[in-house]
DNA sequence: TTACAACTTACAGTTAACTGTAAGTCAATA
DNA sequence: TATTGACTTACAGTTAACTGTAAGTTGTAA
């Protein structure tokens, strides 16, 4: 099965001047082309595709990606560089989810925070109110910021 | 205890060009100033840019924070519409969580595949390992993209 | 074989969130 | 009170990741 640019824009839920920008980049060199230069894109590309996705989504660069396909190109004596590379992206997203996990507790105490006011008609029954008399599940939360 | 824009910003780990930035957008219009314009940091203003960083780091905009900002400046009858946005950013973070786990999952199977890779010194043993002889917490993995 | 939609490249424009510079003002200290 | 380092605003520049346009080419269908 072969797709145009477009095709392949669709199915990836880019637009085809995402695809451009990324072959541009460097990041899908091995896209073919026609005898005429038109791109076509096949099964594997896809695959390709949603690693780099993937690869945006874990935090890294345009360029930080174009570094992992040149390793990719050059073949096994980069395997090294690929699996460090992996291996620290890996730390990352792990440090990323637990910051977003303390994020999540502010944003909770802050749910909170808001249902008390908005049943007071004020901010400051919540604001006053002291930590025994919070639900435990409350209490428990840090980042108490009572704006 | 009074700080300076540079002061506040060691405080913050910001830079002054990002505070006054964030002055500019509205983002801090309760900090004070001096007879002379200059602004006067307190440290009740350091609760408001933490709970901006939060905000930044639950996916808001300058723009929507700013929103909230007015909200906040106009008073309890914006209660319920700081409630709503709370939920909201709540659910958003929760699907962030997710997301990012997958993500995760995806560079998991990656470290396996090169750290199997690098053993061999080649990509294709990792490539062509039949399911069954993967470990158990490799083959659960969704995501498998052998590159 | 011609029409024409979809493709190509080159390059300029957009957006968000800063970041830096210039010209001038403020405030602490010698 | 004069110096000088930090502050002020206004505005221009930067960066990343697209996004859009213009001019020209390709490929399919009549």
């Amino acid at each position: 099965m072969l797709y145009t640019i477009s095709e392949a824009a669709v199915k990836m839920q880019l637009t085809s001047y995402t695809l451009r920008y990324y072959d541009r980049e460097g990041l899908i060199p091995f896209v073919e082309r026609s005898a005429g230069g038109v791109r076509i894109f096949k099964e594997k590309d896809f695959g390709w595709i949603r690693l780099i996705e993937c690869l945006k989504a874990a935090g890294m660069s345009i360029k930080e990606i174009k570094q992992f396909v040149d390793w990719y190109m050059e073949g096994d004596s980069t395997l090294q560089l690929r699996r460090d590379m992996f291996y620290e992206r890996k730390k990352l997203v792990e440090e990323q989810i637990e910051s977003l996990q303390k994020t999540l507790n502010t944003i909770k105490y802050k749910c909170w925070f808001y249902d008390t006011a908005v049943a007071a008609g004020t901010t400051s029954v919540p604001k006053n109110m002291k930590p025994e008399d919070r639900p435990d599940e409350i209490r428990e939360l840090k980042g108490k910021i009572d704006l």
